[in-house]
DNA sequence: TACTAGATCGGCT
DNA sequence: GCCGATCTAGTAG
C-alpha cells in the first residue's frame, strides 16, 4: 500500500532512557526486509525494562552471554528465546553498558500482510479474525516478521531491520499500565499502548 | 468465557 | 533441577 517515505529514526533517538523511548516508539513504523520483501507494521504496544531498580529486566543480574546485546549502545535489536519456544524482540536503549531495552509487545500490520500470514500461519489466506491474532503479542510479531535469534544485535540504522519516524501519538491516546507476564517488579507502570487500537495484546 | 497443561531452551538460585 | 518479558489446544462450565 502506502509509499513509505518517512525517515529512519536516528541514533540519538535510541540513546534516551527506556521509559522515554518506549512511549516515543508508539506509532512508529517497524520495517523488516526479507529477501526482496519489505514487511512493515506500526508499533502499538511496548514495555520498558530498566537498567536500575527493575528486577524483571534481564540485565538486572549483570552481563551474561544471553543478555549481552542489552548492554550495547542504544539502537540495536535484542532478541531472545523465551520458554524454549518463542522469540521476543527488544529495542536496546540508553548508553553503552547501561543494560536497558524496550520490548515490542504488539504491532499493527501495514504492508505485505499476506507474507506475514505465511510466516506465522503457513498460509496466505487473510481473514479478519486471524488478522487480529497475527501480531498482537511479543512472540507473535516476531513470527510474523520472521525475527529470530539470528537477528539479535542487528543495528537499527542498517537496512535489514529499522524503524521509520511517524507523527507522535498524543498523550491522551497513550495508556500506561503495569507490565504483563512477569513476576518481579510487577508494580512498575512501564507498559504503554495506543488507546483503542485493536492490535494491542490485552486491555 | 476461563482456566490448564504442554512445548522445550538456556541461564542461574 | 528450576523457572521464565509466551502461545496454543484442550476441557469444563
Amino acid at each position: 500500500m502506502s509509499n513509505i517515505s518517512a525517515k529512519k529514526l536516528n541514533a540519538n533517538f535510541y540513546k534516551k532512557d527506556a521509559k522515554y523511548v518506549a512511549k516515543k516508539l508508539l506509532g512508529k513504523i517497524l520495517v523488516r526486509t526479507v529477501a526482496d520483501k519489505l514487511l512493515a507494521a506500526k508499533i502499538v504496544e511496548t514495555e520498558a525494562y530498566l537498567a536500575h531498580g527493575d528486577e524483571s529486566c534481564h540485565a538486572s543480574k549483570g552481563l551474561t552471554q544471553r543478555n549481552k546485546t542489552m548492554f550495547f549502545t542504544g539502537g540495536v535489536l535484542y532478541v531472545y528465546l523465551i520458554y524454549g519456544v518463542h522469540y521476543c524482540c527488544n529495542i536496546v536503549t540508553g548508553k553503552e553498558g547501561e543494560g536497558e531495552a524496550v520490548l515490542l509487545r504488539a504491532v499493527e500490520p501495514i504492508e505485505n500482510i499476506d507474507e506475514m500470514f505465511v510466516n506465522r500461519f503457513g498460509e496466505k489466506e487473510i481473514t479478519d479474525k486471524k488478522l487480529l491474532l497475527l501480531t498482537n503479542g511479543p512472540a507473535k510479531l516476531c513470527d510474523a516478521l520472521s525475527i529470530t535469534k539470528e537477528d539479535d544485535n542487528t543495528n537499527l540504522l542498517g537496512n535489514n531491520i529499522y524503524i521509520l519516524d511517524a507523527p507522535a501519538i498524543s498523550e491522551d491516546k497513550i495508556i500506561t499500565t503495569t507490565r504483563i507476564g512477569i513476576t518481579k517488579s510487577v508494580d512498575l507502570p512501564l507498559r504503554f499502548y495506543i488507546k483503542n487500537n485493536p492490535f494491542v495484546s490485552k486491555k
